[in-house]
DNA sequence: CTTGAAGTTGACTGAATGGTAAACAATAAA
DNA sequence: TTTATTGTTTACCATTCAGTCAACTTCAAG
């Protein structure tokens, strides 16, 4: 009963958009609030803050949509290098579409919310760090694949997902930053490289 | 004539310190006038703005500390490999002492404030990229010398710098937002791998 | 010892922002 | 149609913060 509403809905999108492309701190509730259509008494009903709002954002875009995303980059229907070469190819795509939308490389809302805010506040230190090992799994899960088949050199899988993962993040920050999305270019190779890839055929 | 004072550099490293630990957004004037122990009215008397500040002290950090340090590391007596070996070691070290200092691993303080406000700030943003595009040059001029010398592997040096410097960012990132030095610690290994050294002998 | 440049101080203003409260509106179950 | 519940709105308060200003201090050159 009571009255319907999609106001929450709407409150989540608008924060993660603002965080994304300008920062956390820059943000304020009064902006959420107007790119969302939402007045600040309504923002206060749902949610107690910014920093709440933000780590309710971050769960909701994964479970909504980030999980399915993965899910199909990383989909067993394909090899294991085709996986992780098909993701990077996404991402770069991600990030070309986001460039000529908001005029910037965005790079990953995660990893640049973390940084920002980790000293500062632990729920969204905590939630960031949740959904980075999430990924990282999706990388390590992969290499056990690929070293099983016999695509990708044996060694630690974990310590080479972290790797991959590192030169992912390091990668989309310098493109962030320089707002060039010539960092992400090679991302496909060179990762293939990295992992000491032997590639049966592949486009 | 007229007085002396080392108030501004006294600003300069309490700036830097701030937004090192914290984030920019999150420090305020007042707080690093505190820190530096100088009146607000001074602040004004020596920076127009915070932004015109933390370029400023970006700059005095790197000429007065990071150039020399950098030089040091990727000194032409030692052998490319090292270099780069040494550097990552360095790094590790350097972290660690900062997360007994602060009781956090801080990162890098150039890409996270980079990250976080290159959308909002062109004049912050063009010194973030100018030290880091210095610093990838080091990477790349050890390459060129490595590969030179037959230690490591042909190719684009410029790309596998990029590379590197993007292992090392985002592996500088992951350890901030984790508050966890073992990202750090397999980096000297882990970039010999990446580069295909064939090591003469090395401890 | 005067003078003017360099630096310091503290009090002030105004705007932005986080946060509150109480009245109001819509909805569905009873 | 009542009623409880859920959501909305508006006006408001308090605080923080950037930025200003004019008076004051220190110093060195002449």
């Amino acid at each position: 009963m009571g009255r319907k509403s999609d106001a929450k809905e709407r409150l989540l999108a608008a924060a993660l958009d603002l965080i994304w492309e300008r920062s956390y701190g820059v943000v304020t509730i009064d902006a959420i609030c107007e790119k969302a259509g939402v007045k600040k008494g309504s923002f206060y009903y749902f949610f107690e803050s910014k920093s709440v709002l933000a780590v309710a954002a971050l769960e909701a875009d994964w479970t909504e949509r980030g999980q399915a995303k993965w899910d199909g980059y990383f989909s067993a229907s394909l090899s294991p290098l085709e996986r992780i070469k098909g993701f990077f190819k996404s991402i770069y795509e991600k990030q070309q579409l986001l460039q000529t939308e908001h005029g910037y490389v965005l790079g990953c809302p995660c990893f640049s919310l973390g940084s920002e805010v980790c000293t500062q506040d632990e729920a969204i230190r905590s939630k960031v760090q949740e959904i980075l090992q999430r990924q990282i799994r999706y990388f390590e899960s992969a290499i056990r694949d690929g070293q099983a088949e016999g695509q990708i050199s044996v060694g630690d899988a974990a310590a080479k997902a972290k790797c991959l993962f590192a030169l992912f993040e390091g990668s989309l920050g310098q493109a962030r930053i320089q707002n060039d999305l010539g960092f992400l270019r090679d991302l496909p190779e060179t990762s293939m490289d990295i992992l000491g890839a032997r590639m049966p055929v592949t486009a």
